[in-house]
DNA sequence: ACCTGAACACCGTTCAAGT
DNA sequence: ACCTGAACACCGTTCAAGT
């Protein structure tokens, strides 16, 4: 037998659901199929031999792009905040960053794994430059000082971020039929509480949207009270009561002097 | 300072890190070695072959005390929670709340990438437990209904979870020596903005400790807001004013109807 | 009853060699 | 210039066999 004729035979044969043969693998390609094997395999199951096969390349090829598979996964990370930086309706402040904390959820929700993806890179691409943008406008609009904003899009962005990788945990549970053991385990033996009881229950039959909007609500209703009080006209006297812990030291948080590097 | 339940330390071994060879390995050594495993590598460096060495036996010993590597993890995830369920001294809700959520954020940072592990998990453990059944006690003597005591434990867990894991990825940049150069490509090229460069520098090169109090206070900020609306006599008439764009559905959150699922 | 040795089916990454 | 083949140093997990 001819070997040139088995060579194009197992050409033809191989291109099932995979790119056409050796189109010369862009980076974009690269981001693109490992999104799509991140929700196929999950982010376990996202490797560099499935990913170079599913880019009908081998696993080494991908070298060319990314120096480390870390390199490649904060690349998904910004790639995944794309639908993110869309324009914001006007409207009130708080109603825009309602809107900027349900759409980031709503990226993070749409690739499985997505949450968990973007939470260990401390992400510097352009989707997450153009998200940062967009807050810092609407925050600047609204009339906090600049010293607090940064401290507020961490807060909200921490929020979404813990909320969803639970949610995905929960969601990859469901996947293996755990979840159901899982919610009984947690909810056994709470005989002695009627109150605990109702509280699990409800936390955990209700609709992960709903509980994200109670979440963010709370945010809010902090925030608005933070532009209230230092646009207030100046409180006479003895106004300053001891309601609250301190929870922040009064005005706008500033630099400090030290980077606290705890182990 | 937070009152650390020590004790628990096994007295007869700590020798050079390693056991005494073969006195028959307990469930509770292997947690113990485990996270003694996952300070000095790292969550990636925590193998069943390492973890065995350490404890004087083969990996596959292991696989007596847990039946896979994610079964031995989510027991670290609640051993984790051991010094956060120490009792809460008296004083206002919230403050045992701020209590409780700085104990959490201790306990999560003291140990390498403590957050991470406990992330994945719904910890059904004995230690996961009695922390909510703290929550809910400090809730309940509050005022909150219970429908809503499982949705705010729920908010504040997954923020301090949020908070803690970006915290420990940064600390994970900064051994590496990469989050300067991190930092620094994030602050680059915002000469067009003051506003955004303050606003990141600030964040930033503050302490995680004073941004932490800021978050949690947010969210107590609404939940005083939420206590006081419901247990306020009933508003005149019209006092509803449009001012909130309907964070929850006024009262308690319950279980809906529709599980709204967008792209 | 408790543990080991050896094996299976994988990993991320490197690098000389091919085309 | 771009990619492969082969190899290195690992993984989690299984299971017959040892003691």
């Amino acid at each position: 037998m001819v070997t040139v004729a088995a060579g194009v035979d197992n050409i033809e044969k191989t291109t099932a659901g995979k790119r056409e043969h050796a189109a010369l693998l862009r980076r974009a390609d690269v981001v693109e199929g490992a999104i799509a094997l991140l929700d196929a395999e999950g982010l376990d199951g996202l490797t560099t031999r499935k990913l170079g096969a599913s880019l009908d390349v081998r696993g080494p090829a991908l070298y060319r792009h990314f120096p480390s598979k870390e390199a490649l996964l904060d690349a998904m990370a910004d790639r995944l905040l794309e639908s993110v930086v869309a324009p914001v309706p006007d409207g009130p402040w708080d109603e825009q960053l309602m809107f900027l904390a349900r759409r980031l959820r709503a990226a993070l929700l749409a690739h499985r794994d997505g949450a968990r993806v973007v939470a260990g890179t401390y992400v510097a691409g352009p989707n997450t430059r153009l998200l940062e943008d967009a807050l810092f406008r609407i925050l600047e609009a609204a009339g906090f000082p600049a010293e607090q904003a940064g401290w507020v899009t961490l807060t909200c962005g921490h929020y979404v971020l813990g909320h969803t990788i639970e949610e995905q945990a929960q969601a990859r549970l469901s996947a293996t039929g755990a979840w159901t053991e899982r919610k009984h385990d947690l909810v056994r033996g709470r005989a002695e509480s009627e109150y605990a009881r109702t509280a699990l229950t409800s936390a955990f039959d209700a609709d992960p949207g709903e509980r994200f909007e109670f979440g963010v609500g709370l945010l809010l209703d902090g925030l608005r009270r933070r532009l209230l009080d230092s646009t207030a006209p100046p409180p006479a006297a003895d106004a300053r009561t001891a309601d609250a812990p301190a929870p922040a030291r009064d005005g706008a948080p500033g630099a400090c002097d030290d980077g606290g590097d705890g182990t």
